[in-house]
DNA sequence: ACGCTAGGTGTACGTTGTACACGGTTTTAG
DNA sequence: CTAAAACCGTGTACAACGTACACCTAGCGT
């Protein structure tokens, strides 16, 4: 990617299009074409999200698209934080509530757009709508007496997490879509598989099996989430925090 | 997916392929493709990874890799449990060792094969080593007193953990050899970005930019693991265990 | 009234997974 | 020893993808 196609992408996400006079009226329109993305991407999934799709289902062609919206990263680009831009900023208030909010937030984001999860997410230029909500959590971790990067350390981490979990979700949700069977049908059917799952080869899987382990599983979102707020809340109000401090881990 | 097609998954995956005897000596194996796709993905990513390639690599053509692997799909699912393979069982022991190995291997696993962490993962059949390093995880909590449910928890929310950074990693190995720039340099030529972080727009962000938090970032992966651990660790050792049980999440 | 500008269309290219028909090679059956 | 059967690898072909390019048309500013 070129410096000037970055500084567009910039561009494009936090100056607002300016519409112009001349020529025709459009039938389409920037955020039109993202509203519809969106749709498509939410009900057909992200490998249903061709250019030809999203103009049929504005009664357009393909290269009409390309007269509001660069190319179809930009697209994504533009999809992503008005996604965002649903979610609401965390409150002020005791820190573990704080996070948890944004952590429901997130969560809430993944489980009405999957697709975001199935996007490549370095280097996608953040929007406005992206960094407010990321501002937001910063500001619950800011009276802790954390230093700057334990700050980010700690939002970070449950954003990790909530990312763990929605991956997961995520890639369920497609599975259902795409083959309409249910999760539960689809390891119901699995009888070729289960006949290897011996207890000489695999004892604590079948131990756990026969005792129930898969019948009501635990939520692994509310599970996860309690666990890591636990684990977060033992390093906040430790009286003397461990300096792990390395260079950046990649 | 027919149930013809899992049952054939399930025996690519766990009964070993039988060789045959009749016909010209075999120049490709199933084992061979499946060695040069991993090299394929690991150099130059999943998006790099079709047959023509594979099959380029190998000396061959692409639909002579049909002879060896059913289709892409199925050659993934061979790929992705060779590489859980090359981890090493968690160790008999104290749990938190045992998870923190668990934690690790997985980590690991993912820096040599980031392109796991971008295939989809639902309904992906489990082949013999994946679930051999899973039953060692579980192996790692069984004597806990944890229930069967609890136990699963507290393994996949390790789980869920490192695949959120490695995730995130992943992305960023793939941005730095797709662009060759190094993701220092790429947020360094971001002043079109940098201009919009405003203090009255991102307070927070600009409080923590200023203050260094971006400079010596914490290690993702380092201290999330702890705080996770610490959290299971609260879960684990409380005298009586809050009953988070609800239907499953999805 | 005229021309510039911008919106929308149709065609075309290279790349993907893989179905199908084919030709060559080796082992087994008679 | 010969013929058949089984198997390996190749070449061609197709539909779907993002999008470059050339084109036509509608409407505002002069």
């Amino acid at each position: 990617m070129k410096q000037s196609d970055r500084d567009r992408a910039v561009r494009l996400l936090w100056d607002p299009p300016a519409e112009s006079s001349r020529g025709p009226k459009a039938a389409l329109s920037q955020s039109r074409v993202v509203e519809a993305a969106m749709k498509v991407a939410d009900a057909e999934g992200v490998e249903a999200l061709t250019m030809r799709r999203v103009a049929e289902t504005l009664g357009s062609t393909a290269m009409a698209l390309y007269r509001h919206v660069p190319g179809k990263s930009e697209l994504l680009d533009l999809m992503v934080d008005a996604a965002w831009g649903e979610t609401e900023r965390a409150p002020k208030g005791p820190w573990r509530e704080g996070l948890e909010f944004y952590a429901r937030q997130l969560w809430q984001m993944y489980r009405a757009h999957p697709w975001i999860l199935q996007l490549p997410h370095a280097r996608r230029t953040p929007g406005p709508r992206t960094m407010a909500s990321f501002d937001s959590a910063l500001a619950v971790v800011s009276d802790l007496g954390l230093s700057a990067e334990e700050m980010v350390a700690v939002v970070t981490a449950v954003g990790h997490f909530v990312d763990g979990v929605g991956r997961t979700m995520a890639d369920r949700v497609k599975a259902e879509r795409e083959t309409g069977v249910s999760e539960e049908a689809w390891w119901d059917g699995q009888d070729a598989l289960w006949a290897h799952f011996t207890p000489d080869r695999l004892p604590m899987m079948v131990h756990v099996w026969n005792s129930g382990g898969y019948e009501r599983p635990l939520d692994e979102f509310e599970f996860g989430l309690a666990r890591v707020l636990d684990g977060l809340a033992v390093f906040i109000e430790a009286e003397e925090r461990p300096a792990v401090r390395r260079e950046t881990c990649l």
